[in-house]
This record gives C-alpha cells, structure tokens and sequence, in this order.
DNA sequence: TTGTAGGCGTTATCAT
DNA sequence: ATGATAACGCCTACAA
C-alpha cells in the first residue's frame, strides 16, 4: 500500500507538503504541486479512509437509515439513491443502515465517528431514536416530521397541503363525495406521520368546501382493494371521487373500477399521491400530486452538509410545496354543467 | 469522547487489556473482565472506527455497488436489504456505491482501505469494473455473471434453466406458441447477462420441444406493451403462451389481455420471472418462476465474509436452481384434451 | 512556501 | 493473565 510518506519520497517534498496539496488547505507553488502530483499518479497513491478519520475526526460518510418494513416501495430507494449520488457529489459516502436495529443502530454509528452525519427516513410521529439523535454530536436531518420538531432539522413534502390540494381539485369538478383509499392500516398503527398529516389536509379542506369524506385504509393487493372498494360503495353508493396514497394499490384500484363499468374519469375521478413515474405509467394517466424523492433526498443531504459546515440553518423544517398536475384520470364530476 | 486509555485508567489495567477484553483474543480473567465491562458501560464508551481500521487494517465494511438505472426495480432494493441485514449478523455495515461514479467507485473504495470486500450488483458481461475488481486486495463478490468468470466469485439465479422451465411448463400445457416479453431494448443493449441467458434457455428448451418462440423487449408502460402485444398477434396469431421478464410489464400485459378478451388462462397463459411478492400480488396470480432476491444479497454477503475469513471457497459460481410456482396464470393450451 | 514533530485511538507484538 | 510500547497513516499547529 502506498503511504503518503512514500509519495514525499518520491516527490522530494515533506509529508506535510504532500498532505496539503491534497487537502488545498494551504498554498503550494505551481512546481512542487506539480510534482507532488505527478508522484501521486505515478504511484497510484489513494488516501487510507481510517488514518483520515482518526486524525481528523471526520469519516467523511453520511449514514442513511431507511426503514425495513416498508422499503419495498419505489419512492424509499430513489429517496437513497438520491441521498447517495448527493453525498458524492459533496464528497461523501453514505452508508446504509436498516431500521432493523433500531435505536441501536442509532448509538453505534454515532459511538464509534463512523458517520459524521445522519439521515434518517420514515420518521414516526414518536420515534424511540429521537432522543439518542439528540444527544449525538453528529447532526441529523429527518426525512419526515415527527411530532415534536424543536431542534430538530427535516425535510418532508408538505402532506397536509397535499391533502388539501386533492380536495380542492376535486372539488372545484364538483365532486361531492370523495373516498380516501389510505395505506395500510399497520402505517396508521405505527404512527408515520405523513399518512395521518395527509388525512388531516384533506379533512380540513373538504370540510371548508362542504365535500363529504370518507376514509379506509387499505393494503394494496386486489383482494383488500376489492373489499374496501365495495365497502366504499355500500356506504357511500354517491363516491365519485378518489384520492389515492398507497402506490401499491393504484393498479388495483383502476382495474377494478375497469371490471365494475366505471368509467375513469367519466364516471369517477382519481387523484393519487404518488411519484410522477407511476402516476404516468399506470394504465390511466393519473392526476396527481407527486413525491419529490429526489428533491427530498438532494435537500436531506444538502442540509447534512450545511450543518457539517458549521453553517447556522436559517429553516429548521422544510416544508416542499405540492404541485398537482392534472393529468387524464380526473374530470368534471357526472351531472355536473 | 471515552477513549480506551480513559476506560483502562477507571478499571485500573492497562490500555491493552481493554482491548483483549472487547475482542476476545486473549483470556481475561474474570474479575478483571467484569471491572472493564463495567467501566465501559459506565463510561458509555464506544471504540472509535477510524482509530480500529488504521490499527487493524479492517474498517468492517463491506461495501455494495447498486446500479443507477435499473434500481427503482423491487428486485434490486430487495437484494440490497437482505445485504444490509445479512452484512450486520456478520459484524459488518454497509457502504452504499451507486453505479454512477463507474469504476472511479472502485478505485475509490479499494484504494482508501474504505471497505474490506466488495459486492457488485447487476454486473454486465463485459463489464468494465471487472479489471479494477480482478487488481483489488481486496475480495469481490458478483451479483450476476459477466461473460468471463474466471477468477471470480458469483452468485445468481440460473437464467438458463429458468428459461428451460418456463418453456417447459408451458409445453407440457400444450402451448405450441410462446411469446416472449423481454426487457427494455436497453438492458440488452447493455448486454446484461440475466436477459440474454433466460432468452437462451427459452430459445434452446422450446427448440427441443417443438416449441415455436418469439422474442420482442418491452419497455414496461401501457403503450409500450400495447404496441408489443400487437405486434405479437400480428405476427404469430397463434399464440397462447407468454413468459414475462419485465417486471413492469406484468400489469400491462394483464391488463391488455382482459381488454383484449382474452381470458387467462383459458384463452392465454402467462409466465412471469419475478419476485413472489409481485407474482401474488398482481390481478391474477402468476405461475412464476422467483427471483430469490433475498437469497442473493444473503448468500454475496457469506461468501464475502468467508472469503474475508481467508476461506478458500469450493464454489467460486454460485448459481441458484429455479423454482416454478404454478399459480393461476397457466393452464392447458386451448384446444388442448 | 515548506519542513518538523506530536498526536489521533486502537491493535498487536514483546515482555513479564 | 496482564502490561508496555511500537506501529498504523494522516493532519495540523508550530517553526523556519
């Protein structure tokens, strides 16, 4: 392995001299950088990561925590791809921890100085590692809001406004009754924040605007689409509006109204949140209001940095506006003028 | 932060027997193992990692290489779970690579010491890593086969005889026609070894059985498929079989048949190449062969660590028997006693 | 502009 | 069974 000792050898210059032309913290004249770096390819001469972070106190990586259970789900890997190809380009690496351990997880990354910060995803409302996150001397930034943001940095899409804004689309077609096809119940169980602030955004509007709601949860396979969509109808035979959360129910739910003759959007309007690649990829070209993984991911880590950099952060929760955009599967609600 | 030597200092023994009582390496004898455990549950004290890898040479790393493109794919966040999962029972964390940064990322990795083994996803058959990985110290695990596997230790699903078997299981149906709906054109272009290698087994199995095959790739949207499907009845009218490799394609594909009229499987039978997940979660249950992600990202990770263990390995290809699952999706060919 | 030297926290070799 | 004490490779005051 090729020491920097070896590359000032090479060189003629001294360790420290090889150490700032790569770290720039200091001015070089034009020929010994030359040099140095001549030496440096010539050598093939790489930084050791360890030797790095024990004398200057930073690993240079950024931990991401993503959750196990609902992982699966498209918009949790682009949000860590994005994380990611962000850190790079910020001259990090991330490193990839599971909820799995839980609060452990949490102590053992910030113990040790293997991360010099962390990103953690899929907050819940009450989340047992928010204490250790606090106490850590890394920064953290949350993707997702928890009920208590005092001192805490996050980035989350601004779901209550997203639910507003579905309402209020839907009502300004003149629908009436509008049913919620939410995510599984077990999210609701754990609290996530996002599912219930949704829920509430919609409520509230729908309230304001005199429009029914009416909300079931629901898995995502056919057969749990199948029994919440009769219920639906038994309830509230008037739906002609629907709002979507779950991805994974989408299809179901558009092949479904296909089976029973109702016609998208003719007969029922639908409104998924959802990213923009299924919403234009499902059989119907969905409106909707998209998740902007990337952009949550970029920001997450671009505050991380921020923070890293000792730079005082303006905004401690940042709130990404929802944008709607009206594609083929909502319309002026039948009878409507 | 606690250091060692403040933990020595509190259980009154030297920096050194810390050190024997956190690894194991040498007996401690009770009495004093207990006062330094004490003390460092006391202190809250956690060995710092970079100090661990510049001493040891071992950062405890295994670091995974996800590829940029394909990733939003279940499949691949899938493997890359059961890596991070399977990678923390063996005492290792995580470095999440994107394939973006090309063989830079290995060079990068490799050369800082970063990680102790690296595990390559969605390997391509001439792929331009493979040089980096073959010069590295330190060991690679593929996820995937590349055209040349000497030297190297892989693991996949054998693509080859998931073709057999879907071939097969269609003929011993009766189907005498099959289509094929591949991946996008640009997986093949990329010569990803998985899409050619099922192609061929189909390709060889069917020619044995008199089968009749063809090939068209889909890009996995409704249009896409739609115009494939067309195509595809234009040319072989006759067809009543087809094998899905494209996961995106699946719900399309059901979806366009229904609307089409024609049944399955009384009318058409499909064979799909995917997760179980996605095989009983669609509209109809698939006949289908698994992807047995989570076995790939568990077995890449174990023979990783034995390898890391200075285990010569018997194996050095890997490849997984398929498994076909018949489901609801598969039935005599029409016409058939 | 460049060199010198001490220290970062662990590991592991030699002693005892 | 335990202790001293070199490394490990790099960073960064402090000097020159």
């Amino acid at each position: 392995m090729v020491t920097l000792a070896e590359v000032a050898r090479h060189a003629g210059v001294s360790a420290s001299t090889v150490s700032y032309v790569l770290s720039g913290k200091r001015s070089i004249s034009a020929p010994t950088r030359e040099r140095v770096e001549h030496s440096i390819k010539e050598l093939g001469y790489h930084p050791n990561a360890g030797a790095r972070a024990l004398a200057s106190s930073r690993s240079n990586i950024l931990a991401l925590m993503v959750p196990l259970r609902t992982v699966y789900v498209p918009v949790m890997m682009e949000i860590a791809i994005a994380v990611a190809t962000t850190a790079r380009s910020h001259g990090y690496d991330v490193l990839l921890l599971t909820g799995e351990e839980g609060p452990a997880a949490v102590r053992r990354v910030t113990g040790s100085g293997l991360a010099d910060a962390m990103i953690v995803m899929d907050v819940e409302l009450e989340d047992e590692r928010l204490p250790l996150l606090h106490a850590a001397r890394q920064p953290t930034v949350l993707i997702g809001l928890p009920a208590d943001t005092v001192g805490l940095t996050c980035v989350d899409l601004d779901f209550t406004a997203t639910g507003a804004l579905c309402a209020e689309h839907l009502a300004e077609l003149g629908h009436r009754e509008i049913a919620v096809v939410g995510e599984a119940a077990a999210v609701y169980e754990r609290h996530t924040g996002f599912a219930e602030r949704t829920l509430e955004g919609l409520r509230r509007r729908a309230g304001e605007l005199g429009v029914r709601l009416l909300h079931r949860p629901c898995e995502g396979s056919y057969e749990s689409m199948d029994g919440t969509l009769s219920r639906i109808f038994d309830e509230r035979p008037g739906t002609t509006g629907f709002v979507v959360q779950n991805e994974a129910a989408i299809d179901p739910l558009l092949s479904l109204l296909r089976r029973q003759g109702r016609a998208v959007p003719e007969d029922v309007s639908v409104v998924a949140v959802c990213p923009e690649q299924v919403a234009t990829q499902a059989s119907v070209r969905l409106t909707s209001v998209a998740i902007p993984a990337e952009e949550m991911g970029r920001r997450a880590v671009e505050l991380a940095v921020a923070k890293l950099a000792g730079q005082p952060l303006e905004e401690q929760v940042t709130l990404l506006a929802p944008e709607l955009t009206v594609r083929a599967s909502s319309g002026p609600a039948p009878g409507t003028s």
